[in-house]
RNA sequence: GGGCUCGUAGAUCAGCGGUAGAUCGCUUCCUUCGCAAGGAAGAGGCCCUGGGUUCAAAUCCCAGCGAGUCCA
């Protein structure tokens, strides 16, 4: 196994007098041009010196450092890059949100697979990590949501085949790394032999390579990351995560600048909020009338200094922390959790909003799911922390001053999403807080605490956090304990084994095979062409043909694959599904068509039709959502098939009926306006310049260029068929809203023909029952209504009959004497509420009543007025048993039954006889 | 993507195999100069839909629809 120390031995530190020391506090190695610094500077070694004392030429906003790192990135050479959403599910599938900006480029730009949309590039990526959530406003120092500034170089290895990579060559590395970093020093005035440079290696993700974290003024300012290895078993260098890793053929500069810290170490503020959040946090401190007088403004700026000097990571260091800081500041541990716990809240409620602003403004949808659950989140806790200090102003308007500031152009939408989920949240602690009271109430009773699997319950099922609970309880008079290993209790009900689905192995046979040249894109509406059979697989069911070229559609984009057959001059044989792997498109067919043979493929021309009028379909429905509902809309799955299709779109309310018919209309509208429908192959990084991010609604393709489908106005990256004009999609038909998801929302659809068809099914239905009442189907509604009205009174109206019958036919019936009480014992075949409204009667007169019914089966009704003496359940049982069935009930009131109606007579002749045995028994 | 919970009167919920209930609201009457309040009577239910189990399902099982919630 090898060490990287050759690694950091850069020529820059060489020719600049830097020398290379080991911190006897952490170990670390470290690059300096100091050559009496001893200590590597970074906390717990060193502490922050930049408190008071701001560490660069003037002090900068935020919006003015990152212009100051962009612009003289850019007077480098660097091209500026415009942000990419803080949503990475949009692009890749092994993360939801954007925590640093060389995810931008992961995997495809990485891997080499795709060019970078720039060479060397600068950025100023907005990041979430949620794992901070806590540190929020306690440390000084966390946000959940930041700016990584960076540039990033992607290069090749000189001896690599150019074909191979999307980018190649050299553009820069370590050296001009380093010196890029000085050189920014310098620009803002910092003498750099005060920089310091710690070597530490980096990990993640399956790569690895040498890093350098830089500190100035005791915090770690930037971390220069130089990606180039890649996890490999027989790779020779070993890293910090205990796996082995070897070089690879790509090596990319990924550098990482944090805005928020840049912006607090040049005005040198207590926290980075105040550096960060100047506006916000005093118009949340007037807002909730949190003022301090002199004495303890002082005082809450030396527990920051303290604070911001101690190491702390995590939550519990701060609250252990305190009790030290108290003493050191002469007061009590209370009395300073007092003065800091609302600006703490204050703080984090400043940082959460510009994090829901982010999320929101990038086209999050809150929801129960994804992304959409961690913005659900993040308000929520924002809610509590507003409602905790007595902030007062809505919600809505504080996220609103981050997304002004951030510079989003649907402020509106963001507000009204805002607003909507306030209001599901404020419905759902309604709804919890009533839950809780009624436990509260019937545990006190019981006097017994609230057990923790009850706890459980209430967090996991109804979203009510055990601190409400106990607040909630402690009213009603009821004990809780919330055991310490709460959140660890409800994890482990979510522990269930999850079956790993194996991914199939593609053929190795497949691997050799060139790739298949596509035909479909040229004449989307051919249906025949010729080709060879380059190879045939045998499958499980059936038979897996290769060709050098095929018109046949593979599965793909939601878009089902293409039928039809391959003859040769031999055989036909039927293809009745398309998959591609790799660029090899495999036809399944029933028969082998012989390796090597000439075939014509013949496409089911008609279904294919159908299929690309729906894929069309889609794409103007889409764009009628986006125009009805909010620009916000965006796919989140879409299925196409030949009598219908289904768009799966993000919004946060229910699609009104109103809402789905404008939809319609709309669409309706593109299909009349027969726009042209067209497609290009641009280069990505001009498509994504011109038309931004939004293209991507069913996922990113890879590669250098890629397709863009026009319908209109609406443009759509798309690898599907299409028809050549709007008009030819005939007419769309919305068949249907439904919810799927929280904020995800399915419009189902038909269109041409089977829009045609499923019409007509529909009013085929009408008509029917129009027919059926005897109406136009105009009138369907109304008499539909007033049908049930007059069903329901008759159904009353039956009751109260039925009720007066049982009065009358209290005479009925043979009378026996049963120990001093009189038995009528009855047969009258009605339903089972008849005789049990008749047997009510008779016990109401103070007789004992035995009924039965042969209307259904067999059926029993006994009921015994008080002091009788006879167990009606004992009776039922002892008659059901006799026409093979069973019954029972309480004492006074019993049914049964069973299904030998012949014998129904036979067993009421035994009534008397039964009765007299249970008085006895 | 997975887990859990819930659909019963206008609202909030109880009932959890054996005759559908409570509270609030509503209507009418009494009390009051009037209102609040109080007293009395009453109206108001395809127990979400469709299957299954059972002599019997609001209740148990399955599916669907609708809603909520936790996790990745």
């Amino acid at each position: 196994m090898s060490d990287l120390d050759a690694e950091y031995r850069l020529e820059y530190f060489e020719a600049n007098d830097f020398v290379r020391k080991e911190c006897p506090g952490c170990g670390a190695h470290f690059w300096t041009r100091t050559h009496d610094q001893e200590i590597c500077g970074e906390p717990p070694c060193g502490e922050y010196t930049f408190i008071g004392d701001p560490g660069f030429d003037e002090e900068y906003t935020l919006e003015e450092m990152r212009e100051a790192f962009l612009s003289f990135f850019e007077e480098n050479d660097h091209e500026r890059i415009d942000p990419y959403p803080v949503a990475a599910n949009r692009w890749r599938d092994d993360v939801l949100l954007t925590q640093a900006s060389i995810y931008d480029f992961q995997p495809l730009v990485t891997s080499g697979k795709t060019p970078p949309p720039a060479n060397p590039l600068t950025i100023s990526q907005p990041c979430i990590r949620m794992q901070d959530i806590d540190n929020v406003g306690k440390t000084g120092r966390h946000t959940m949501a930041f700016e990584m500034m960076a540039h990033h170089a992607f290069n090749t290895q000189e001896e690599v085949d150019p074909e191979e990579y999307a980018y190649h060559g050299e553009v820069y590395w370590k050296d001009e790394t380093v010196e890029y970093c000085d050189e920014f020093f310098a620009s803002l005035g910092v003498p750099v032999e005060e920089v310091t440079y710690i070597e530490d290696p980096w990990v993640g993700g399956g790569n690895a390579g040498p890093a350098i974290e830089v500190i100035y003024k005791g915090v770690e300012l930037a971390t220069l990351v130089f990606m180039c290895m890649e996890q490999d078993p027989d790779g020779e260098y070993e890293m910090k995560d205990g796996n082995s890793y070897s070089f690879m053929d790509t090596y990319i500069v990924d550098t990482g600048y944090g805005l928020e810290r840049w912006t607090w170490v040049s005005q040198g503020t207590p926290t980075v909020y105040e550096a960060v959040y100047p506006d916000m946090i005093e118009f949340l401190s007037e807002n909730a009338g949190v003022e301090h007088t002199e004495e303890e403004k002082e005082l809450i700026g030396r527990a920051a200094a303290i604070a911001g000097n101690m190491d702390v990571d995590e939550i519990e260091d701060v609250e252990s922390a305190r009790a030290e800081m108290a003493d050191e500041l002469g007061t009590t541990p209370e009395e300073l959790d007092a003065l800091l716990s609302p600006l703490e809240a204050i703080y984090a409620i400043a940082d959460h909003c510009r994090t829901l602003a982010y999320m929101l403004g990038d086209g999050i949808v809150p929801s129960n799911v994804a992304t959409g659950y961690l913005a659900r989140m993040v308000l929520r806790r924002t809610k509590r922390l507003c409602d905790s200090v007595g902030v007062d102003a809505p919600l809505d308007e504080l996220v609103d001053m981050q997304a002004e500031r951030l510079g989003y152009e649907n402020r509106d939408t963001i507000r009204d999403i805002v607003r909507t989920e306030v209001e599901k949240y404020r419905e759902t602690l309604e709804r919890g807080g009533r839950r809780v009271e009624a436990l509260a109430e019937e545990y006190a009773e019981r006097e017994e605490p609230i057990p923790v699997s009850e706890l459980i319950e209430l967090y996991d099922s109804h979203g009510i956090q055990p601190d409400m609970v106990e607040e909630i309880a402690e009213r009603e008079g009821a004990s809780v304990e919330i055991p310490d290993d709460f959140y660890a209790q409800v994890a482990a009900r979510h522990d269930e084994a999850q079956g790993t689905a194996i991914e199939e192995e593609a053929d190795e046979r497949l691997a050799d095979l060139p790739s298949t040249e596509k035909l479909y894109y040229d004449d989307q509406e051919r249906g025949e062409f010729e080709a060879v059979v380059l190879d045939v697989l045998e499958t499980d069911d059936g038979y897996g043909v290769v060709l050098d070229q095929t018109h046949f559609y593979p599965e793909g984009g939601g878009q089902p694959a293409d039928t039809g057959t391959l003859s040769s001059e031999e055989t036909t044989v039927e293809v009745a599904d398309v998959q591609e792997r790799d660029g090899v498109i495999v036809h399944r067919t029933d028969e082998d068509p012989g390796k090597g043979e000439f075939v014509t493929g013949r496409i089911d021309t008609e279904r294919r039709a159908a299929l690309a009028r729906h894929h069309t379909a889609t794409h103007v429905v889409g764009f009628a959502a986006r125009q009805v509902l909010g620009e916000h809309v965006r796919q989140a799955g879409a299925q196409k098939g030949v009598e219908s299709a289904r768009l799966d779109v993000r919004h946060y309310e229910r699609v009104s009926r109103e809402q789905a018919r404008e939809i319609e209309r709309l669409a309706n509208d593109l299909v009349i306006a027969n726009l042209p429908v067209t497609q290009e192959w641009p280069h990505r990084n001009e498509a994504e310049a011109t038309h931004g991010f939004d293209l991507y609604q069913g996922g990113i393709p890879p590669g250098e260029r890629i397709r863009l489908i026009h319908v209109g106005e609406d443009v759509q990256a798309c690898g599907g068929t299409h028809v050549s004009r709007t008009g030819e999609v005939g007419a769309i038909k919305l068949l249907s809203t439904e919810r799927i998801q929280d904020g995800v929302e399915r419009l189902t659809f038909a269109a041409g023909p089977a829009a045609i068809r499923a019409t007509q099914e529909t009013e085929e239905a009408l008509a029917d029952a129009a027919a059926v009442l005897d109406v136009s189907p105009g009138e369907v509604p109304a008499t539909a209504e007033r049908f049930f009205e007059e069903w329901k009174a008759r159904g009353k109206e039956i009751d109260a009959l039925k009720a007066e019958l049982a009065e009358l036919r209290t005479d009925e019936g043979e009378a026996v004497d049963v120990g001093g009480t009189t038995a009528v014992i009855q047969r009258l075949d009605g339903g089972a509420d008849e005789l049990r409204a008749t047997a009510n009667a008779i016990a109401e007169e103070g007789n004992v009543a035995v009924l039965g019914s042969g209307a259904d089966g067999a059926q029993f009704v006994v009921a015994a007025p008080d002091g009788s003496g006879i167990n009606a359940g004992d009776v039922v049982g002892e008659l059901a048993s006799r026409v093979g069935g069973g019954g029972g009930g309480p004492p006074d009131f019993a049914q049964g039954g069973g299904p030998e109606t012949e014998k129904l007579d036979e067993a009421l002749e035994a009534a008397p006889e039964i009765l007299k045995r249970v008085l006895n028994a």
